[in-house]
DNA sequence: CTGCATCAAACAAACGTTTAATTTAAACAA
DNA sequence: TTGTTTAAATTAAACGTTTGTTTGATGCAG
């Protein structure tokens, strides 16, 4: 594990919100510095490069982003309650680390750079594998039917979310949300109620009645 | 309505492929000339500009995405099957126009360029407006429940397929999907039917039980 | 004195855009 | 069919900025 010290955790905060807002190819390394109030030099200096702060960056988020659902699963509570928990864990983690989700998304998408992303499909892999312990338990238990393709659940999980926060401002509009506290809230309330409910009405639902 | 000649639609979609590809900022004017086999100086000379460029893409594609639902509202079919059509129309169309979507999910979260979204915000309410009618339809036959937050059923849809699209590689590996062709395949069936499983059974499902 | 941190300055390369010259193609009159 | 005219299309070259990175000098703490 590669350590940094305050001063780079400083830079890489800075050059998250940017990467984020602008892009990495819409960030220049000046502006960076600007906004961090440290010289343009420093960046090669403390990084080696542009590119290599990315990666550096990635890194440094990365291992935050695996999602506690272990200590969930021993909980004695009903399968329907872990689930929200579990969404809930979900939503809370994405909503905190949307920056770094932003940029993962594109850097994903984009054919532009050679990252190496097997720190995060290792991470996805983790979150899948105690998703679908949770999820059998409530198929033994019988609350939830079987047939379910637990690798898509997480996609309608994030999905939903980011596809809501990428409209942001259309759903400011239509839901006629005034204040950012108010969208934080929204996203922590009905959106959140409203993905619990959809989960939940896949893996009780059979389609045959 | 703004005509353009083949040439100009011709240089609009390579633009189109690498603007999603490698994003605005990372497409340089001279990749696009030299992909489309012209000198660069056309695309100053057809456009006025690289950003004015991207405005002509975007109201190129955006009459296209209006998605046909009157149509289906008037059939003579059950709600639930509409809501099969209606999910199919919407994935179908998402996925014909995957790099339109792609580009303006980033420019729409990107803080860099101010580009006027009226026409995509008009696209989206009327989408929304015909999805209601249809959902209404299936409440007064009593076959859907009534408390559904309309509104939240699109990011359900597109979010899930594009989380599913963005983390193409993840997916690949994890269902073993190997060629293109399997992978659209995959997308207009499994991918299609878990949608519809979801959608329906939200609409159907009764917390209270 | 030594080693790390910081700085202004300079670097070449890439960027979007403009210029001015040339080619192309269609319209026209003889 | 011919040569001439005209406007649009296309080109290579150059423009001034901005880009990421490097350099070498300076500051400073141990």
């Amino acid at each position: 594990m590669i350590e940094f010290n305050e001063k780079q955790i400083e830079i890489l905060q800075v050059a998250e919100q940017l990467f984020a807002e602008d892009g990495f190819d819409g960030t220049s390394v000046r502006d960076i510095a600007k906004k961090a109030n440290i010289n343009i030099a420093m960046i090669s200096y403390y990084f080696g490069s542009k590119e290599k702060m990315l990666e550096s960056l990635i890194l440094y988020r990365i291992s935050d982003m695996r999602i506690q659902l272990e200590s969930l699963y021993n909980e004695n509570i009903p399968p329907s309650s872990k689930i929200d928990k579990m969404i809930e864990l979900y939503i809370g983690r994405i909503n905190k680390n949307r920056y770094m989700y932003q940029i993962l998304h594109f850097e994903f998408s984009t054919k532009k750079r050679e990252l190496n992303f097997d720190g995060f499909t290792e991470v996805k892999k983790y979150n899948l594998n105690a998703l679908s312990k949770i999820i059998q338990e409530g198929q033994n238990s019988g609350e939830f039917q079987q047939n379910i393709n637990v690798a898509l659940i997480p996609p309608l999980i994030m999905g939903t979310y980011f596809h809501f926060h990428m409209n942001k401002p259309f759903y400011l509009e239509i839901f006629n949300i005034k204040s950012e506290e108010d969208y934080n809230n929204y996203i922590a309330t009905t959106l959140t109620q409203h993905i619990q409910k959809t989960i939940k009405a896949l893996l009780v639902y059979d389609p045959s009645t």
